[in-house]
Formats: structure tokens, C-alpha cells, sequence
DNA sequence: CTTCTTAGTTAAATCGGTTTAGCTAAAATA
DNA sequence: TATTTTAGCTAAACCGATTTAACTAAGAAG
């Protein structure tokens, strides 16, 4: 049983394809193609269940209706539901999504990147990995619409649907001081990338704000791609140093899992040995006994823009940049007061 | 600065394309193209940094070098998990992969399945909703490569990775009773799905295995599209009814995630009040206080099979079926004992 | 000196659509 | 009656690659 074509169609009938394809396109009234025959190609059609063969139209038109999505790993629930969202909008106009784990190297993305330029996707959603720069100009170079996502560069006038990581981290530290907590720590990752930075600033700046000193040494930022038990030494040395911090900002939910999971095994207990306020709102932290305070990101509205955005791009690519910054919520739970 | 295409390499070197072409294959030794020309060509390709269209390539040699996978629901960490490892597995073999969230709903996979059908994909791996026999029976009719994940059909002959859900439940809810508890629930879901149907018979023969009787009272089946309220609903009469149960086996993690927030919000606490087993092993279950035991899948094998069939099926459309099924892993933690 | 090899290269078909430009016959207008 | 308009349809180019089936010129063999 192969498959019919549109020449099948037009053979059986003895039409031309150009008569098809004309009355399946919908443009039969257009080109006033009888009635009679509209009908006899749209019957026939559905009786061979024919479907138009999607690289054929994507060869010819130059359009595949595909986007590409350059995220740094779906298995980490963040990015899994960002990747979600955008294929949920992204399929309400028509468009399917290649979903590409980076896992944060520059390496992988520019792969990735190439792979998706040759003709694969009419556009592509990133959050582009520490020392992408590169990459993102190159896309610029090729007029590639693309819209960055959870971060951007600086120096690059892109497209891009952020958070005020900044705010967000000023607001979940200054909570915490709220609650009479003053000895915070920070525990971060990938010191170069903005929304780090902005996140880092958020909570020195709230610490400073309140007369509190930032000590160095309750700042502890993660290598680039980090492990459990990264983790775990930061936070043992966090809890058993002399001056032992009293609560601690994890600036990612990846970190603040593992986080946890090395406060449980020093023995440690939420909230009463150590408070706790995470960006991103895993599940995990839901059922977390304590339930774990967050810092929540918008994420079906992040799908939302940067979908919209990116299509308006593939539609007029002379368009001109789009920079959208949201707001996060903080979730208070019990992890974060005495 | 457009694309540089086969022609125009072709053109400012006054070549055929069809030599380009050739070269660039690595086929120009065969074609005994001379050293010389073939490194002009090799030269000008990098420097004008030629990358073949994959759509025209596809077109012509009716490969895309994509698979198609559909779950149902990639934020969902478990389906999340293993799309990951279906991407790392894929990429190995220089295929991308085109995701789909069914929300295991047989209307949206059918489409989905179109969709991926219209030339899109070299073939499929799909986690089969129910209801979707006739969408698996096309798929073989059609001669479209695929393979089934996470369930399957006792009457169709496909393809299939799976674990074996009722040895993974049985000793689940065996290791309960070795503890000495006897009360045991299931809550569980889609009760026509060949996988939970299993996991229940596990959970049941297990009870049965130590003359404990199985009552209907304790068997909560979750709607169809079940939501966090469904399952609150449930666990209120598990744990208000007189004869109160001692423990819960959750048979998805979702399912888990929501019992156990459920528990929390009513005020109980496990494993004091009520001890808990779960399907999945999502990083909530490690960083939840007390962890949860869970029953993990090995989503790294299932990735790895599911490919590799894929992809053996892909270059010989009649290979015979395999049926695959792993062995899932218990993990003992402390939410399931006294 | 002709014929056969062989090395080196290419024209053209093909994949399955879309789109442009134009054709034919009948109807309307001059 | 001659010309223009219009309705209805189609041939052929095109998208950018792969692949088949030659074709040419030079050297080898007879």
C-alpha cells in the first residue's frame, strides 16, 4: 500500500496536478475550477487518504512548519515543561517542535544549530549555553529567526523571554531576612551566564539592602556542569563551618534538588537546621515534607512569547527584536521560616 | 549571505553537480574522480561552508534521518527522562527526534501519527494511549517503522520495550507485607492499559500469595485524565475508613506525586501514618522527607532498545518483531516501613 | 590504423509538491 | 462577423539534492 500523490489523484481523474493541488490548497474558487471537479478531486482525495507529502512542499516553499528547540536537558522537569508549553502553543499554530538537549556545552548546541539550519525548521528557540556568543551571531548572520530563551546576551540585540532573575532573587532573600534570618547562603552555578549573574545580584543587593555583610564564603558557585556531589561539599562546608549559614538560596531547582538531597544526608533537617528557598517549582519541592518555598517561573507564559514572537519573525524577518522580561512568583512554604 | 547549494560549488569550480555531489558523499574514489578536482571541491565546500539541504536530500532518497516519538506528556519526569534518553540513544546514530505529547489521548496521537506519517520521519516510537489499537494496525498496515514503549497491545504483533510490571508490582507490594503490613491500597489508573492492568495483578497475586484478601475498597482506579483532586478523593477514603489501610502502592509517579501531596495536605504523615511504595523513581522521591521507595524503571535500557530496534526495523522494513522486557529495580527508601 | 578499455566527467531523470505563465473554447462585446 | 473577455484548465519550471546512464578523450590492445 504506498503511498497516493498527488499525481495519482490527477491520473485517476485525468486532471493535471496543478488542478489538485490548486483545489486541495483551497485555492480552487481562486483559480475557478468548477464545482463538478473540486468535488470528484476532494472525494477521491479522502477515499486515498491522500496527505501531501510534507518535504516535497517543504522543498519547494522553503517552509517546513517545524521549529527547533535548543534547551540545555528535558529530563530536568524546568526544561521539560518549558519544552512542553512551547510545543503545546507552537501546535495551535500549525507548528511541531525538534526538541535538542545541550546539556549547557556550546559544543552540543553548535551542532545542534548547524544540524537545524540545513533546512530543517524555519526557526528556532534557544537558551543558549555560557560561550554560545558565537553561535548567536552566526544565526543573526543567517537570518535565522530565533528567539532566546531563560537568557541572552548583553552585547547581542536579540529576541528574548526572560525573568527578572534579579528581583527574584531579591524578593526570595529578602523574604527570608524578613523572617529573622540573616546568616544566607547562595549556592549558584555558571558565573557567566546573565541569568545567573542577575540571580546572584538579586541576593547580594537584598543582603546589602538589610546592612548585612556578603561574606565570599557563603557564595558557592557550582562548575559548569555540576554533581551531586558538587553539591554535597558546598553544602557540608555551608553547615559545619563555625559560623553556619541559617538558610540557603539555591538559584536552580537542578541544585536545590541536589541540595536537599545532601542536607538529608548530613542528617540535616528543613527548616529547622537549615532554611531553604529554591528557584523553579519542581514538583519535588510540592511534596517535599517540608514543602520547599520557590521561586516560580511563568512557564506557560514564557512558551506563550517566545512561540509568538518566534512566528512573527518567521513571518517578517525584518521584524524588529523583542525583548520581554516577566515576572516570577514566590511561593512561600515551610521550608523558609524558623 | 544565502545558502550556498551543490550548483553553486559546482558553478565557480565549472564542475557537474553531479561531481560535487559525489565527492562530498565520499564516493569519488569509486567514481574515480581525480584527487585533484575532488580537493578543489572539498576546499571550496568548507570555505563557502556548504551544508546539504536535508529536505531536498530527502526528498530524493525518501530518508529523514528523524524519528517521531510520541508520550504522553514530557513533563512528566518519567516520559521526560526517557525522551532523553531516546534523543541521546537516537543522536549516537545521527537521528534527531521529532517529540509529541499524546496527553494519552488517542485523538491527539492519531494526529500526531499523521502528521509524522506526511514524510516527516524514517519511523516511530510511541507510548500507545488507550484506545489506539486502530492507530497501531495502520501504522503496520502502512508499513511505517515502530516500536512500542512503556505498554502494548496483547493482540497486535509489534515491536515492544517494556518492563515487567507485574513481577515490579508484586515485589512491591511484596517487600509491604515482608514488613509486616498487611492493610495495603493500590491506587492506579487506566484500567485498560496492558501495563497497569499488570501492575494491579502483581499488587493482587501479592496479596493473595500471603492470604491477605484483596478488597475491592482498597482498589482506587483514577479516571482516565485524572487531576490532583481525584486522587486527594482517594486517598481521603483510604485513610478516613475504618478499617484505615497501613500503606498505599502508587503505580505511576504521577499519580505518586499527587497521593503524596494529598497525605501531606490531610495532615498525615508518612511512613507514620501511612507507608508509601511508588512506581517511577522521580527526583522528588529522593529529596522528599522521608524518600520514597519507588520501584525504578530503567529508562537508559528502554531508550537504548527502543532505538535500536527503531532503527534496525528502519533498514530492513521486514525484520521480525522483538519483544523486549527489562526488569524494573526496587529501591528500598524510608517511606515503606514501620 | 582500427577497436577496445578505462579514466574522468556530466546530462538528465527523479523525488512530490507549488507556482507561473499561458492555452483553449465559449461567451460577451463591438 | 471580428474581437475581446472570461471561465476552466494545464504544461513546465522550480526547490536542491541523488543517481542512472551515458559520453569523451586518451591509452592499450590487436
Amino acid at each position: 500500500m504506498k503511498k497516493t500523490s498527488l499525481n495519482d489523484i490527477a491520473q485517476q481523474l485525468g486532471v493535471s496536478k496543478t488542478l489538485v493541488s490548486l483545489v486541495l490548497n483551497g485555492k480552487g474558487k481562486e483559480h475557478r475550477i468548477s464545482e463538478d471537479i473540486q468535488k470528484k478531486v476532494k472525494k477521491l482525495a479522502k477515499e486515498l487518504n491522500y496527505r501531501p507529502n510534507q518535504i516535497a512542499k517543504g522543498l519547494r516553499t522553503g517552509k517546513t512548519n517545524t521549529i527547533g528547540l535548543i534547551i540545555a536537558d528535558m529530563a530536568n522537569p524546568f526544561f521539560g515543561k518549558l519544552g512542553r508549553e512551547i510545543e503545546k502553543e507552537a501546535s495551535l499554530h500549525g507548528y511541531r517542535v525538534m526538541f535538542c538537549s545541550s546539556d549547557e556545552k556550546a559544543e552540543n548546541s553548535q551542532k545542534q544549530i548547524e544540524m537545524l539550519q540545513q533546512g530543517q525548521v524555519d526557526g528556532i528557540i534557544i537558551s543558549p549555553p555560557e560561550g554560545s556568543e558565537e553561535q548567536i551571531l552566526s544565526l543573526e548572520a543567517s537570518k535565522t529567526p530565533y528567539v532566546l530563551v531563560d537568557r541572552y546576551f548583553a552585547d547581542i540585540d536579540s529576541n528574548y523571554v526572560v525573568v527578572d532573575n534579579f528581583q527574584a532573587a531579591y524578593e526570595g532573600t529578602k523574604h527570608m531576612i524578613n523572617n529573622d534570618i540573616r546568616k544566607i547562603a547562595c549556592v549558584t552555578t555558571s558565573a557567566r551566564l546573565v541569568n545567573m549573574i542577575q540571580r546572584l545580584e538579586g541576593y547580594k543587593k537584598a543582603l546589602t539592602d538589610s546592612n548585612i555583610p556578603v561574606l565570599e564564603e557563603r557564595i558557592k558557585v557550582m562548575p559548569f556542569s555540576h554533581e551531586k556531589n558538587d553539591v554535597f561539599y558546598a553544602i557540608k562546608e555551608l553547615l559545619s563551618a563555625k559560623d553556619r549559614v541559617e538558610a540557603i538560596l539555591f538559584t536552580t531547582s537542578k541544585i536545590g534538588v541536589m541540595g536537599l538531597e545532601s542536607i538529608h544526608s548530613l542528617g540535616m533537617q528543613v527548616p529547622s537546621d537549615v532554611r531553604v528557598v529554591s528557584f523553579d517549582d519542581p514538583d519535588a519541592y510540592k511534596i517535599s515534607f517540608p514543602p520547599i518555598s520557590a521561586i516560580a517561573q511563568p512557564l506557560k507564559e514564557i512558551g506563550r512569547e517566545s512561540v509568538k514572537i518566534l512566528l512573527e519573525n518567521i513571518k517578517n524577518k525584518e521584524h524588529k527584536k523583542q525583548k520581554v522580561i516577566l515576572n516570577t512568583r514566590f511561593i512561600e512554604r515551610k521550608s523558609s521560616s524558623k
